[in-house]
RNA sequence: GGUCCCAUCGUCUAAUGGUUAGGACAUCACCCUUUCACGGUGGUAAUAUGGGUUCGAAUCCCGUUGGGAUCACCA
């Protein structure tokens, strides 16, 4: 059979990562089978639905290349693709559902919370007294337009066992369920509900989703069997986390693709890394792009355990995809972070300086820093140990370049280089002392996107001998 | 609190009863070098804990500890 997957986000706001792991999981499931894989959003909650929401989720799957094979704008054979144009769908399940014997009416108030002295929620279990209603009274009193909910009936007594892809067999007794809402006043159904609905009519075969899920998943095979379909396969997958006690969430600066992408990371990098949080090849290959692993994927060797995202591993694999980047698309990306740069600026020079040194383009503003404007810095920048250079040798070597560099008709990296290396013998010193103080008089930056004579290049003739008497200055 | 789930270097993970417990990131050292990077070589570093089972346990079982999830007319 073919194997058909989905990925059912509601649109609250931004993509976080974890959100775009089960995505991508998803996908993959699907594909690594030549199945389908297809969208859907749920926006059974209309208190909680945020403008422009689904086209963050449409511009982040294509941006990383999960593309959809069905979805709310491309359409499908089991449409519509969004919950609330399926909202006159659900109902009459839910009242066939009361038929069967799987759920009741149910005419009580909405719960609220209550809490203890301290403060914390009390948990209490709640027995439903409507259940007891005999279903031609609560007809009659639908009938009479007095609101209703459809709750699920449970029958409290043995156990519910069921097997999950990633945490094998699960077993709670059915006196832990609750007899959780299914179709709400409103009319709409609950996450609940319109996921079983949604997912039998559209022909799901495997039901992906975090592992919070794992504990009410009897609840949702009841209401399979009660309807006489057959239960699809589980897949919970475990929480990406932030830190050892919490999970990654979109609330205060928690990693968010688009925060990631703003701050210079590659979609690809992106993909690749959260692709291995959770799951391993159980090769020693690290890096993949997404076609790579829609060959390669497969559910047994997905992880049960969480994950902590990891930024520095994150940064170092974006780093790699940078290195990878063919000049003109490095260049291409890079642009527009140098576009305050002076107009002499020879930007391509600068970029081919900068792709190895930077793992994202976030990091281009301060390593360039010096080039529009030369910070004020202290004369001890001359001094290093390992280079052989001091104030001393700064002296001594600063106006010797000067005039070489004056001289210097040709104006290109390696010319430079030659002049200044047979400067350094002619005078007896090492390469280092010539080219450090070169190199900190051009920048006034201890690090920079290239040795003396590269950014000799970018910065022009002019500025170089005007840098060169600052620093002489200085000393 | 009840229930469910999880537990290998700091982090992501490999090892599905027999390995000097492997790799990657990070970190440290060295090499290369025109600084910083890149690249190369090497090092530090883990089976939470206590009991079993077994000739043999990271691996199977039980307890403990620690962590997470869940118990909404949210998804």
């Amino acid at each position: 059979m073919k194997i058909r997957t989905r990925f059912a986000p509601s649109p609250t706001g931004y993509m976080h990562i974890g959100n775009l792991r089960t995505a991508l999981y998803e996908y993959l499931i699907a594909k690594a089978k030549g199945g389908d894989f297809l969208l859907r959003i749920e926006d059974t909650d209309q208190k909680r639905y945020v403008e422009g929401a689904t086209d963050i989720i449409y511009d982040t799957l294509k941006m990383v290349g999960i593309n959809w094979d069905e979805g709310p704008d491309i359409g499908g054979d089991f449409g519509p693709y969004i919950q609330s144009e399926r909202k006159d769908l659900y109902a009459p399940y839910a009242h066939k559902l009361v038929e069967l014997g799987g759920a009741h009416y149910c005419f009580c108030a909405e719960r609220e919370k209550e809490y203890d002295a301290e403060g914390n929620e009390v948990i209490c279990k709640f027995e439903d007294p409507c259940k007891r209603i005999p279903l031609e009274e609560a007809r009659k009193r639908i009938a009479a337009g007095e609101p209703y909910t459809i709750r699920q009936t449970i029958n409290k007594t043995g156990k519910s066992k069921y097997e999950d892809k990633v945490y094998g067999i699960i077993e709670i007794d059915y006196d832990e369920l609750d007899e959780g809402v299914l179709l709400k006043t409103d009319g709409f159904p609950t996450y609940n509900f319109a996921n079983v609905i949604d997912d039998h009519l559209m022909g799901i075969t495997h039901v992906v989703r975090g592992s919070e899920y794992l504990p009410s998943t009897p609840k949702y095979n009841l209401m399979y069997d009660t309807f006489g379909w057959e239960r699809p396969v589980y897949v919970h997958l475990p929480p990406v986390m932030k830190d050892a006690q919490h999970k990654l969430s979109k609330r205060n600066g928690d990693a968010s693709f688009q925060d990631l992408l703003a701050k210079g990371y590659l979609p690809e990098a992106i993909i690749n890394y959260i692709a291995l949080l959770g799951w391993n090849p159980g090769t020693e290959q690290e890096i993949f792009s997404i076609k790579e692993l829609e060959q390669i994927f497969s559910i047994d060797r997905l992880n049960k355990s969480p994950a902590i995202f990891d930024i520095v591993k994150l940064t170092w694999m974006n780093g790699v995809y940078i290195r990878n980047l063919p000049a003109e698309e490095f260049y291409r990306l890079a642009e527009p972070h140098l576009a305050d740069m002076p107009a002499n600026v020879d930007k391509r020079a600068l970029a081919a300086a900068l792709q190895p040194r930077i793992e994202t383009f976030g990091q281009i503003a301060e390593q360039v820093a010096f080039v529009k404007a030369l910070p004020d810095y202290a004369p001890e920048l001359f001094v290093n140990k390992k280079m052989k250079t001091d104030i001393e040798v700064a002296r001594k070597a600063l106006p010797l370049i000067k005039e070489v560099l004056t001289d210097q008709t040709e104006w290109n990296n390696d010319a430079l280089f030659a002049a200044l290396k047979s400067l350094a013998e002619a005078n007896g010193m090492k390469n280092g002392q010539i080219l450090y103080p070169a190199r900190i008089a051009f920048s006034g930056q201890e690090t920079t996107p290239g040795g003396a004579t590269e950014l000799a290049v970018v910065l022009g003739k002019d500025e170089c001998l005007r840098r060169i008497d600052t620093a002489i200055a200085k000393l």
